[in-house]
DNA sequence: CTCGCATATATGCATGGTCTTATATACCCA
DNA sequence: TGGGTATATAAGACCATGCATATATGCGAG
């Protein structure tokens, strides 16, 4: 759903090829949606075949045709319902915390090195985010731009958050130890 | 991968079927792992068909046969080499910001809708961790039970975060809407 | 007495996602 | 000259997850 939602609202600004859709996501929801490549082109089939999306094949020589995909207008009403529609029940799947909730048998040292590749992670998250962040930072001009901001602030906060909860985590194993 | 570091955990403290098993998730890792009670029973059969664990049928009268699952010393391996891997690179996906990013064609009333179900989401969860977290506070004896604390921990600050950044999110936007 | 809940396991189907591989050409760098 | 990158699409295999459904019985509430 999340993904077809991020195909349309891209084919809303102007038409695209898989190809295109695929440098434009790593370019700008990567921070919050990792999409396989294979992935978009059958999400993007999918549209087409549900009407939702159009075609035209440009040929072109020396490489494979570009198929480039406008959006119809039931392509609009799908995107706007699905803007619309109730949030989903969230159904988190936390590797990093299921493997903390039984590293008892780590030992502590163990238990220290988890925390300690959570932190490098996080650290490096919170870097990557911030440099996106300072390239756009001009203050936003019109409300599209600062939703884009705002799901980049989305990641900077709890960044932030796992880094202080990390402090946190780390003080409280050591009382616990003694 | 995560569900069987779950799996093999609970078995090292005690043999459990997999009904007792779906209990326990529900009830200790539901607030980071979501999981299905079809997936357990199915995890767990690759389980055995690993050799990773070994059943003992429990024949029941008025009820079907229960299956005792106990792990093996390869099971055991098999969760110290879980724990101790390389964290996997995370996979983002939160359907909830690629809505956001994508809601200028919602209208300002409309993002504003979009960031009330956030909150009331964000709230609600904060609410039931807080309660799971008063009914386990003692400060921690062990470091088992700091661990277990500690992934609670994270989803407080996590659901603290974002309503922090709705609140920032919120101001933001009415100052791009003018 | 019936309805729903607890006990207990299991299968089928669909969806979404990841990884790999295939095809074909042009260009640049070492 | 060979290797890497960019352009462009697509199929196959596999895995985890989710939802529905089936079976069979005891028990308590209404």
């Amino acid at each position: 759903m999340s993904l077809t939602i991020a195909l349309l609202g891209m084919l809303e600004l102007s038409p695209l090829s898989g190809y295109d859709l695929n440098k434009k996501i790593e370019a700008s929801v990567i921070h919050f949606w990792s999409a396989d490549q294979s992935q978009i082109y059958r999400t993007l089939s999918r549209l087409v075949a549900d009407g939702l999306a159009e075609v035209t094949v440009i040929p072109q020589d020396g490489k494979p045709d570009r198929r480039e995909h406008r959006i119809t207008a039931a392509g609009r009403e799908a995107l706007d319902a699905a803007l619309r529609a109730p949030l989903e029940p969230e159904t988190p799947h936390e590797s990093f915390l299921m493997r903390l909730f039984f590293a008892d048998g780590l030992g502590i040292d163990g238990v220290r090195e988890l925390l300690h590749a959570r932190r490098e992670d996080a650290t490096g998250l919170l870097a990557r985010l911030k440099v996106i962040d300072a390239r756009g930072s001009g203050r936003p001009d019109d409300v599209g731009q600062a939703l884009r901001r705002a799901t980049l602030r989305n990641g900077i906060v709890h960044a932030e958050a796992e880094l202080a909860w990390l402090d946190e985590t780390e003080s409280a194993l050591v009382t616990a130890a003694r």
